[in-house]
Parts: C-alpha cells; structure tokens; sequence
DNA sequence: CAAATGTATTAGAATGATTCTAAAGTGAAT
DNA sequence: ATTCACTTTAGAATCATTCTAATACATTTG
C-alpha cells in the first residue's frame, strides 16, 4: 500500500465517520485539506491548488464540498476579511492573527491566550464560541 | 435654534474635525448614524432608514460616506458575517456578542472582558487590535 | 455676487464571491 | 446489470460592494 493510498484510506474513513460519502472529489479536496497540517484556505485557493494537482473539479464543488466539510464539522469557517470566507482545517479550539494587508492568518493555540473574564450571556441566550482575533500590521521600518 | 439644527451644527462639527466637507449627504447620514446612541448597522439598512426619513440619497453615496466615515476615524467596520459589514458608531475600544440567528450585534464595554495574556506578534508585525467576539445562540428550549 | 475649481453625488454598469438550477454522472444497494 | 439517491457540473443568477463618467454642489477667487 503506497504512502497516498494510505492516506486516502484515512480520508474516506474522515468522511464516513463525518457522515459523507466517500466521493472523488471529496477524497481529493480532503486530501488536499487534511494531508498537509493546519491550513486556512479560501474557496478560490483550494480552488487553484486542486486545479494544480491536476484535478479536474468544478468551482461549484469546490465550495459544495468545502460548506458539506463545515456543516459535517470537519472544518471551521473564519470570519475576518470583508472580502472572503476562510476555511480552517483546525476545528480545535484556538484563536488567530490576521495580516490584514497579506490577507493571512496565523493560528494562535488556546492556551496562549488568558480570557479570563466574560460578560453573562443575554437571557435566551448561550455561548457558541470565544474567538479572539488580534489583527496585526507591519511594524514601522526602524 | 431648534433641537435639529443644534444636532446639524455637531455633526458638521464632527465632520470638519475629521476632515471631511460638510456636505448634504453626510450631514444627514451622520445624523442617522451619530444621533441617537451607539449603533451597527449594514449599508443596506442606513440605506432603508435614510430613505424612510425621506431623504434622497443613492446607495453609491451610502457606501461612500460609510467608508469615508470609517477612513476618518468615525465608524469602526465589523466582520463577523460572511455576508455583510457592519458599521459601529462606537468606535472606542470595545467587544462584542454575536447573535447569528438574529444578525445582530450587542456590545460589550471593555472593561467586561478580561484578556490577561496574549502571544508575542510575529517578528515585523505589531498588534493593531485585539477582538473579542462572543458568538452566541439561542438557548434550547426547557 | 458670479465665475471657476475641485469635490461629492448619482444612476447604472461592473465586479467578485457565493449560491442556484437542472441536467448528466457516480456510488451503493438490490 | 438496474435502480435510486446522491453528487458533480456548467453556466446562470444573486447579492454586496465598487466603479464609471456625467451632473450637482461647496468653496474659493476675482
Ligand atoms: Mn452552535
Ligand atoms: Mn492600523
Ligand atoms: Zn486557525
Ligand atoms: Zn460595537
């Protein structure tokens, strides 16, 4: 069994236990997701790279496959730039940087950062997620 | 000088601190967006609202002046709907929860949240600013 | 105050990300 | 192999936002 068939099974075993069936594309597009370590990636990003590893996958599937993987929680969505949804492979809990002006997010592991206090939720109301973004800029030249 | 005009005579006030012309179009969203308290709003809705105080204003010229106004210094633009932007008129440091549900932003004073340790920047970057954004849903039913 | 000048405003077109449609393809079950 | 539900797809549609280039307005100048 050679190291991508390996990794394929791992794959089709994500999306089975996720609820999915195990597909082309989406063995492809998870492949692409899951086989590097944690990413953030726009639809149009994943879009080229599959279009670069020789896949032949449509735009609509690129974004059906990556909303299924958000809705199934095998990715979380970031909300950070005006412009684009970012999908990250990292569904822990975890906080980010955003450069703004590259357009690039950096995961911040949770432990990094302290909340230690928070507001009561407003009544009917429950907590989904803390997030924290800490946008930078570049720092001015010396 | 009734209560209107003494509002108008701020708002131009606040315009030309910021360095922008008073003009009609602004004058009158300023009023929208800085006359009452704090608030977040959408393009679209300042947009419904101006034109049912029966203002003539194109949506070009909402736009416009919501980014012009968030150049100056006025506005501070929030993102945490992949859909659209909003508009805070509190731009002091602050926090928020966010009610997907319901779209709706509700803030949180700064002082509510305790964020006692963050990570180094990256080498180059500096922090611009930290948020802190509660997502929140409904309760379940009991 | 009137003409001149630089901004602002606008309608409508353009853009770009995302979603939708409905037709053809594929996976799983029989 | 046949069926049936689910998936993929090209292309159209949608929707927020931006752009264009023409007209209106605010401010300056004479
Ligand atoms: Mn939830
Ligand atoms: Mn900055
Ligand atoms: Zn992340
Ligand atoms: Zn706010």
């Amino acid at each position: 069994m050679r190291l991508n068939e390996k990794t394929k099974a791992l794959m089709a075993n994500k999306l089975s236990a996720a609820g999915l069936r195990v597909t082309q594309a989406r063995l492809a597009l998870a492949h692409l997701l899951f086989g590097q370590g944690d990413r953030h990636v726009t639809a149009d990003a994943l879009r080229e790279e599959a279009l670069a590893a020789g896949l032949k996958i449509s735009q609509a599937t690129v974004y059906n496959t990556l909303n299924q993987f958000h809705a199934a929680g095998l990715l979380r969505q970031v909300q950070v730039d005006q412009a684009r949804s970012y999908f990250d492979t990292n569904i822990d809990t975890h906080h980010h940087f955003y450069v703004e002006d590259e357009a690039r997010l950096i995961d911040i592991a949770a432990q990094e950062v302290d909340v230690t206090r928070l507001p009561d939720s407003p009544k009917g109301y429950d907590v989904d997620r803390v997030e924290v973004i800490i946008r930078l800029d570049k720092s001015p030249k010396a």
